[in-house]
DNA sequence: TTTAAAACCGACTGATTAGTCAATCTCTCG
DNA sequence: CGAGAGATTGACTAATCAGTCGGTTTTAAA
């Protein structure tokens, strides 16, 4: 593993658990057992490595839940592999999912940079259609998506205190049925 | 104003939008014009200071949403009360709203206390009586809880950015029915 | 009026912090 | 091989920070 991904694994360990405040950037190089001066070559400023972090994270859920969803699927259906697939990966990455309730509540945060993202995009996308086929409340797509995002989350922080709920996938689904609810016509 | 309410009330303005992090003690006592013992005089740590206050705004929403409900109301309008006294709150106290998203994405907080406040329990325990008249989803009533307040959160954010929706009683009652549907049977 | 406690001040400190820098090493490719 | 670019080091610094402290003022009760 290079010397720039274990500084985003100790930083990202760190963060989760210390905060953003909690954590020096020196302590971070030195949990990743690299130079003090190899942090800055790589993320100028602090600011620059949580940013990075962001954005890595949004990726590797991207790819994750793009590789799950398959073409004929019916809107529902797709819906469903999306929310499920964001539910294990957060359930699986913990310090991923801290580090971005995190970031994504702090003044780091905005909706330029949610939109940013082909995450959202596609997420957004995926909401339009289901607005023109008058399967979706019709509300602004990206409000659909937003309240499907906090509902993952909300999933997630309850699965994680109560982790013999985690395989059974009958209630999993039960607490699909909740989000479903909620954006379905 | 006292000198210990004008902290707490430049600490909040600082916080939401610095962050915990990008806020220094020093600054808070100098803009709220006090000096800087003053501060450590009435909270001993930095994090005293944050924890008291997040119990202060949870205490003034609660005394706030709690007036509303009246004796006679069906769970649905009692509900509906809650949930748009919630919204009405956070939008006319965005300074709060930003500092409590910070603080509960933060690790100072914790299910216990969250679950520490009365606002949380008597939320619970009207989650509990839907439960029972079988009205809402048979669920942990502090899920449907949790539900519900991400869903206020979630609102409230769309409703910001959307200034000209916020007058509209109509559009907030569709917001409402997301939120109603999510959780009902 | 006395007295004691609480409120208040602001200069101060020791520790910590983000970020720098000059030097060395390693890799790649002509 | 040789040269240049990028990777890497860790000691260093200037600034900043949370929290202290010795002393003064205000308050309120006796």
């Amino acid at each position: 593993m290079d010397k720039r991904t274990k500084l985003m694994h100790t930083a990202k360990r760190l963060f989760s658990e210390h905060g953003f405040y909690g954590t020096a950037t020196a302590r971070i190089a030195k949990e990743a057992g690299v130079s003090n001066g190899i942090l800055f070559h790589y993320f100028p400023t602090k600011d620059d490595l949580i940013k990075a972090m962001y954005f890595d994270i949004k990726d590797r859920i991207f790819h994750y839940s793009l590789g799950q969803v398959y073409k004929g699927a019916t809107l529902k259906e797709s819906i469903y592999t999306l929310w499920l697939a964001a539910v294990e990966w957060n359930l699986e990455n913990p310090e991923d999912f801290d580090f971005m309730l995190q970031f994504e509540n702090s003044p780091y945060y905005s909706v330029e940079i949610e939109k940013s993202h082909k995450y959202v995009q596609m997420s957004v996308e995926l909401a339009e259609k289901g607005i023109e086929q008058n399967v979706f409340k019709h509300l602004t797509p990206l409000l659909l998506f937003q309240l499907m995002s906090s509902l993952v989350d909300t999933t997630v922080k309850f699965l994680r205190i109560n982790p013999e709920l985690q395989t059974d996938i009958e209630y999993k689904n039960r607490l699909f049925e909740i989000a479903w609810d909620a954006i379905k016509k």
